[in-house]
DNA sequence: AGGCTTTGTGCAACTAGTTGCACAATCGGT
DNA sequence: ACCGATTGTGCAACTAGTTGCACAAAGCCT
């Protein structure tokens, strides 16, 4: 029950149509709630459905007959409602550490190319966030809204760090494994 | 597609009956791969139909009737090709990170209290896996299954050690922020 | 003017996970 | 011998996310 809190999240940071909304999930909304542009017309099409948000009229018929839509006093206060509830931790599910257990088992055949693949998406990931930090975040900015953007771009920071480091190290104990199977 | 493969593991660890297993991915597999007694049942009934697994026929009719199974040569194949194909990351989803996100937008009112919450819920985590760890992977132990189940859980540890000092941050930060909304 | 790619919107079918319930067998107490 | 709690197995319906496809409009190339 997230996708359309997302949604809302983002409208209000700026009301878009649906491919700017794909795009901007795309390239920061998308680093922890990630969405596929047929999700969203989808959820696009509930949210209006049920009052949240709607369509600008505005500067129609105009090219490609893109849709923009904005955030009714509605949506905010259920975005508002969202936020303030409390929620419980989703049981956690991660495939790569499922596999390590697996290759506990029935050898670790194969498994160290995959994480050396991934220990390269983890780095470029950092990398990419810590642009976005020096970019976004130089220090002085203290509004409000900065700050809580900062902290959540921070987490990114944190967890990538913690999977490159935990990723080497993976791959260093491997290094002094006998080859199973 | 993984819940079959950590199936397969649990039970090459150890034949078990549905409610066994149930209570294993409770307090262990779980811990990356949660899964309700419900799943594991469908899914057993699929892994026998696939004859990937077998039940074993062994010490019947007994109590209550339960039913063990054990993994086929098949199933110990169809788990070592999954272990070794490569798997792309998935695409990150966290409900704190966006509701923090929301909360630049719509205010915090309301969020403080859940943050503490989440950062007890982590603490205790914390300290379940540090006991688990001090019981199960004392100094000395260097088989590579150890090494392999030691390096999982050093990821559960250093994972809850990531969120709760991140949560101790995030509230730091709170207290210095005008009371928004 | 013809076709080719990009932009933009969307439906339909499928897969995985969640929630709610049912129901039989056994065990422990009275 | 009965009764409630626990153990153990499972179906059905629902929800959220994924995959595959369709198709129209605009812009670009020749």
């Amino acid at each position: 029950m997230s996708l359309p809190h997302a949604i809302l999240t983002a409208l209000l940071e700026k009301p878009s149509s649906g491919l700017e909304l794909t795009r901007r999930f795309d390239k920061s909304i998308g680093y922890f709630w990630s969405a596929t542009h047929q999700q969203i017309y989808r959820e696009l099409g509930r949210l209006e459905a049920e009052g949240l948000i709607r369509a600008l009229p505005a500067e129609q018929p105009a090219r490609g007959q893109k849709k923009s839509y904005e955030v009714l006093p509605a949506g905010r206060a259920e975005l508002a409602r969202w936020t303030a509830a409390a929620q419980d931790p989703k049981p956690q599910r991660d495939v790569l550490l499922l596999r390590l257990r697996a290759a506990a088992v029935v050898g670790t055949a194969g498994l160290e190319a995959d994480l050396r693949r991934h220990l390269e998406l983890h780095r470029r990931q950092l990398a990419e966030y810590r642009e976005i930090e020096k970019r976004d975040f130089p220090p002085g900015r203290d509004a409000p809204q900065d700050r809580l953007r900062h902290l959540v771009l921070r987490a990114g920071i944190d967890l990538e760090t913690f999977w490159t480091q935990w990723l080497t190290h993976a791959l260093a104990e491997f290094a002094e494994l006998p080859d199973t199977d």
